[in-house]
DNA sequence: CGCCTTTGACCAGCGC
DNA sequence: GCGCTGGTCAAAGGCG
């Protein structure tokens, strides 16, 4: 499982997300070439401070990739515990089965909640909201849920509780932090019925619906990270039962993924937010493709879905220029 | 007028 | 059983 993870930490090496002066290096030598003497001296101690903001960025990378590889390892290590409770708990499905059979499609479920009863069109809603098997809910446990699962018998009865939910999945979108709306270009028409402040984050969470097609049972969390700002978290629950609603701006394209894709190409430098953005989206794909049956399709998917996604990057591209050009001149016999 | 957002209140689940 | 928390409802008001 880890030999492609393996490989990313070699973007990581790549600099990517310096600070704009750091990307200024390789451009320094060239620069010394047609400059007057006068500038000389300061020249050299842009360089050197340049030298040393190298350096200490890539020793960040090389300990953000150590920090890197031991989370993927503390997860390939709870993800075998999961499977082994889910078997488990599929040995012991008499016990367990009771739960899981009040929550499948029985529609008049005991677990249902007042509030479902309480109105005929919440009750559709439900019913729209059909379990998924067991195998997509088990790939959409996110992975600090599964941090959580420390005690086999709340992990088992976790897991339960995920069958009963519908398919759900994040989106990281990177955002203006002057704006202060919650809204997502995903190309669907949403509409807000709460907003909430949440313990573990004092940005509030506005909860939108579907409101291209009324019986349409997606539901969306929009909320700023904790820890960036400029990040909006969106957390999509089901499965839109429509198609796309057509566009007038034209930006959006055929599918949701492909409309935050785009948001996700804006021409913005390569921050250290929209990194730790990308990084995020590539754990989660990690953790959704390594929890799926169809692991290799999955990873291949992801690995493509990378290769896309960084080469039609300029940042990246650029990034990537700055830290050829660093290695060269790191291996140059004329460096000072 | 219809749709949307805002916001306080309510409800259910969960942990202790 | 109680309190906390997340999720939802629904009335009120804004906007085009």
């Amino acid at each position: 499982m880890d030999s492609w993870i393996g490989q990313s930490s070699l973007s990581l090496d790549l600099n990517v997300g310096l600070p704009s002066t750091a990307r200024k290096a390789p451009a320094a030598p060239i620069k010394v070439l047609v400059e007057e003497n006068f500038l000389a001296v300061k020249k050299d101690h842009e360089v050197e401070a340049l030298e040393a903001e190298l350096r200490r960025a890539g020793e960040e990378n090389k300990k953000l990739s150590e920090m890197l590889r031991a989370v993927v390892a503390k997860y390939t290590e709870l993800q075998g515990q999961v499977n082994d409770m889910m078997a488990a708990a599929a040995a012991g499905n008499h016990n367990a089965g009771n739960h899981q059979s009040s929550s499948t499609s029985g529609g008049g479920s005991v677990s249902l909640s007042r509030k479902r009863i309480r109105s005929a069109d919440t009750l559709d809603d439900a019913h729209h909201r059909k379990p998924s098997p067991p195998f997509v809910a088990a790939a959409y446990v996110s992975p600090d849920q599964m941090e959580c699962t420390s005690a086999a018998a709340a992990a088992a009865k976790r897991i339960v509780r995920e069958d009963c939910k519908p398919k759900v999945s994040k989106r990281f979108v990177h955002a203006d932090p002057s704006d202060l709306s919650l809204v997502v270009k995903d190309g669907y028409q949403w509409r807000k019925y709460g907003q909430k402040v949440t313990k573990d984050n004092p940005c509030p969470r506005a909860y939108f619906r579907c409101s291209f097609a009324p019986a349409c049972p997606v539901k969306k969390k929009v909320q700023r990270s904790a820890d960036d700002k400029t990040i909006l978290v969106a957390t999509y629950e089901g499965e839109h039962n429509h198609g796309q609603p057509p566009q007038h701006d034209g930006k959006s394209s055929s599918s949701s993924a492909a409309a935050t894709a785009k948001q996700q190409q804006q021409p913005t430098p390569p921050s250290e937010g929209a990194i730790r953005l990308q990084h995020r989206q590539q754990q989660e794909q990690q953790a959704a493709a390594a929890a799926g049956p169809s692991t290799e399709v999955a990873r291949k998917n992801l690995a493509e879905q990378m290769a896309v996604t960084l080469t039609r990057d300029p940042g990246f591209k650029a990034a990537l220029v700055t830290a050829l050009s660093g290695r060269i001149l790191e291996l140059s016999p004329s460096k000072n």
